[in-house]
DNA sequence: TATATTTCTACCACTTTTTCCCACTAATCT
DNA sequence: AGATTAGTGGGAAAAAGTGGTAGAAATATA
């Protein structure tokens, strides 16, 4: 199902180890992990990559603000990471700091991909984003509601 | 794949290293390297420069103002560039200049070309265009969402 | 025109980083 | 408790990156 919410540490090398729940979802020995939304990294099974990219690239032109905004943003700073035979990825240093990552690492399943967060960025963002967070859950059982006929 | 970030540095003699990540990718030991739309530089492997040199000519015409200007500013400062046995390129000081570029690069790939930015020029450009990026992002949520039947 | 000087290019050797693998410890399941 | 799976750390080999040197080409100079 890919879901969990793990805390772990890159250590001297820099690897840091996918909780093997999650490891077990994914199904493979590769990932590819790019530069979020937010100040967090993303990580994808190279399937759910190519639909993203696919989605980014196909709809879009270079030609367009908005589509190399899109293209520089997320499509180039994914990499690709082996997994290791112990279950663990290299996150290269400039993608690691682009999410403010150090030693302590989140890992947060979210179904189809994965969020990787700095556990005080991530802590954070969730008291900044408190009362959006009420609000959508209130958006969200009203769309909800309405679908019921209610 | 054809993605990721790297910083670089041109060494005395003006040579810029490609990272293999990137350099495996392009095959071959030549590229096309010259004005990208904004202040930076693009780089294709020959065969997509010719897929680019084609899109603009078929689709323009040089009594046409506006060609004049794509053929000039992007057709025109074209390059090629040859890949030495280290992997490094030279590129010429007019285009350089062009891009801002002095002693550090930056050097994204995004799928079918690269950009290589003056560090300070892609911060600034971050910055200036960060609610744009916001922006795109969502719209690009609601056009996945829409078709997940959201 | 021959020689000297400079610039450019290709190649080589050293250093650093990355990758791959193995061995050990800890935890979980039966 | 023993067996199996998960997690941790380290070492060796390979690959990537860096700087430099020597040779070729081009330009300038006598």
């Amino acid at each position: 199902m890919l879901t969990g919410q793990y805390s772990n540490t890159f250590d001297e090398k820099g690897r840091l180890l996918i909780p093997s729940k999650i490891r077990n979802e994914l199904a493979g020995d590769k990932v590819i992990v790019t530069s979020g939304v937010d100040k967090c990294l993303w990580v994808y099974h190279p399937a759910e990559w190519e639909k993203v990219v696919g989605e980014i690239m196909s709809s879009t032109s270079q030609f367009q603000s908005k589509a190399r905004l899109l293209q520089r943003r997320i499509i180039a700073p994914a990499v690709e990471c082996d997994i290791d035979s112990a279950g663990r990825i290299r996150i290269p240093q400039p993608l690691r700091e682009s999410a403010g990552l150090s030693k302590n690492a989140m890992i947060l399943g979210i179904m189809n991909y994965i969020e990787i967060w700095d556990p005080e960025q991530y802590n954070s963002y969730l008291d900044e984003s408190e009362s959006q967070y009420l609000e959508a859950a209130e958006l969200l059982g009203d769309v909800l509601a309405s679908r019921n006929g209610g």
